[in-house]
RNA sequence: GGUGCCGUACCCAAGUGGUAAGGGACAGGUCUGCAAAACCUCUAUGCAUCGGUUCGAAUCCGAUCGGCACCUCCA
């Protein structure tokens, strides 16, 4: 199976050949543990776990890692803000160390109910301030860096291939124009790579360093970690969207600059979740978490599908209409995926005849290329519909399938644990009885009667179902 | 100001030169005392608008309108 990916490098699909024949390396920008997730975040995430999927299913050998960014963000105004966990803190009363260890346990919490494969190595930030001084120190025997204010800067005029990742074009940009420019900079476009400045007296996290007590830049962090865990070029760097023209731009800039190779050959980003009212944003307040979703009574996996149904590259816009319309077609999917079972006494058999190996095929190379998995969500139904295939068959595919989906779709819907009130029961019963002599009007105001009261009945040939509607 | 992406049915959405996937919703049918469930059937001569290229365009080119993103922290 050859698989393909758009790179953002080349802005165009390419055929997925890794450095190595045996192994391939992958590194995903993680959370930044200040907060919860969104689910825009864990799209991406989502996204990434495909991906994930999909080199394993095609038999590479992969080594997944993903930092966890729990130390260095600043708040806003480029490079002059506040850190986040500081803010964060200060506004709990928890120490940075609780915040980011809570909003870490919770971001793990959201990516297993959603099926998210936990990558091989995950990484904190705080673990590895060695490793970014040495970085820094790498770069600055190169003549990549300067200090000024305090503050060790990374020189873009030292690398000229700078933005060739975002095409910027640099003397057309125009910075400044949102935010004031740290007039210690050489370029505008220069970043910090160690703040030592003692602008926060009473900063919590600090180490260190051959410049002064201090810590490090936010790009920093990616950099020295995947290349302690994956070397100094790897196959696939995956991110937001976003990330693109700043954070991954300076990750190249420093990396290439301190080991003078390629860095990453595959460049894959993720698009956005957009609502109604544009992007998602922490900084706007409000904002939707996965358990925001579980309270109004979806299933985790109810989101999963509703991302599975569009493309990664393109932006995907989220309503509470359009995840329930997700909900009922993920518990269609499985409901219609429960009767092939009954048919087939839940035997599998091995893929044989012609038609299931075409929809076998046909499945494969839609994740194969570039992951068209809405595409190979349409292929599972046209299975799941088929009135050819032996369902035993169709069982195995199915649940081959799933392997990429990670839908649960062999395993039984969770059924309410809450047992049915008497008085519904009572009513019920009731209602039989008028049933038995015949008496439908009453029967029929007892079935309003308790749907008002949240039950909805429904006759079957084995009985009476009871089921919660609300 | 600079750069990029997008506009497909009631909703979400795939499709990037060969005659519109899929899901949800809606409607009709079978079944049922009636419902529900299940099953069957149906829903865009049309892809923002206008013009152009082509034997052929949702797909390529141009213009217009509308939306989103990036150039600040951000998935």
């Amino acid at each position: 199976m050859q698989v393909s990916i758009y790179n953002t490098m080349s802005r165009s699909v390419e055929p997925f050949v890794p450095l190595s024949s045996d192994t391939v390396g992958m590194y995903c920008c993680g959370p930044t543990v200040y907060n919860y997730a969104h689910i825009g975040n864990l799209r991406t995430y989502i996204f990434e776990d495909l991906l994930h999927r999909i080199l394993t299913y095609s038999g590479y050998d992969l080594t997944h890692v993903m930092n966890i960014t729990d130390v260095g963000h600043l708040s806003d105004d480029g490079d002059e803000g506040e850190d986040k966990m500081e803010r964060r803190s200060r506004e709990s009363g928890m120490s940075v160390y609780d915040i980011a260890r809570m909003y870490t346990q919770s971001f793990f919490n959201d990516t297993g109910s959603l099926n998210i494969i936990t990558p091989d190595i995950t990484c904190k930030a705080t673990d590895h301030i060695q490793e970014m001084i040495d970085l820094i120190m790498r770069l600055e025997e190169r003549g990549h860096t300067y200090i000024s204010g305090g503050n060790v800067y990374f020189s873009i005029d030292t690398f000229p291939q700078y933005g060739r990742l975002a095409r910027l074009k640099l003397d057309q940009l125009s910075s400044g124009a949102r935010i004031e420019v740290d007039e210690n900079k050489r370029n505008p476009k220069d970043f910090v790579l160690w703040f030592t400045k003692g602008k926060f007296e009473n900063q919590a996290m600090k180490w260190d360093s051959p410049w002064g007590v201090g810590y490090p830049g936010w790009h920093l962090e990616c950099s020295a970690m995947s290349m302690k865990y994956l070397g100094d070029s790897f196959d696939i760097h995956c991110g937001g969207i976003d990330h693109v023209s700043v954070h991954h731009t300076n990750e190249i800039a420093q990396s290439e600059a301190a080991t003078g190779k390629e860095w990453v050959k595959y460049w894959v980003h993720g698009e956005f979740l957009i609502d109604e009212t544009g992007k998602m944003s922490k900084s706007k307040g409000d904002f939707l978490t996965l358990s925001l979703l579980i309270d109004k009574g979806f299933d985790p996996l109810d989101f999963r599908y509703f991302c599975l149904t569009g493309h990664y590259r393109s932006q995907l816009i989220f309503s509470w209409a359009s995840l329930q319309a997700a909900r009922g077609g993920r518990i269609n999917l499985k409901k219609q995926i429960q009767a092939i079972r009954k048919a087939s006494d839940d035997i599998r058999k091995p893929v044989a005849s012609n038609e299931a190996q075409a929809i076998l095929d046909e499945f494969e190379t839609h994740i194969a290329t570039d992951l068209h998995i809405p595409q190979a969500l349409a292929v599972l139904w046209k299975l799941v519909k088929d009135k050819e295939i032996d369902p035993a068959e169709k069982l195995s595919l199915i649940e081959n399938m799933d392997s990429i989906f990670a839908l649960d779709l062999l395993q039984e819907e969770r059924q309410e644990d809450d047992p049915v009130p008497e008085e519904i029961l009572a009513l019920v019963q009731k209602r039989t009885e008028a049933k038995k002599n015949r008496d439908f009007t009453q029967a029929d105001s007892l079935r309003d009667e308790i749907r008002e009261k949240g039950y909805a009945v429904k006759d079957t040939k084995d009985g009476v179902e009871i089921t919660r509607t609300v």
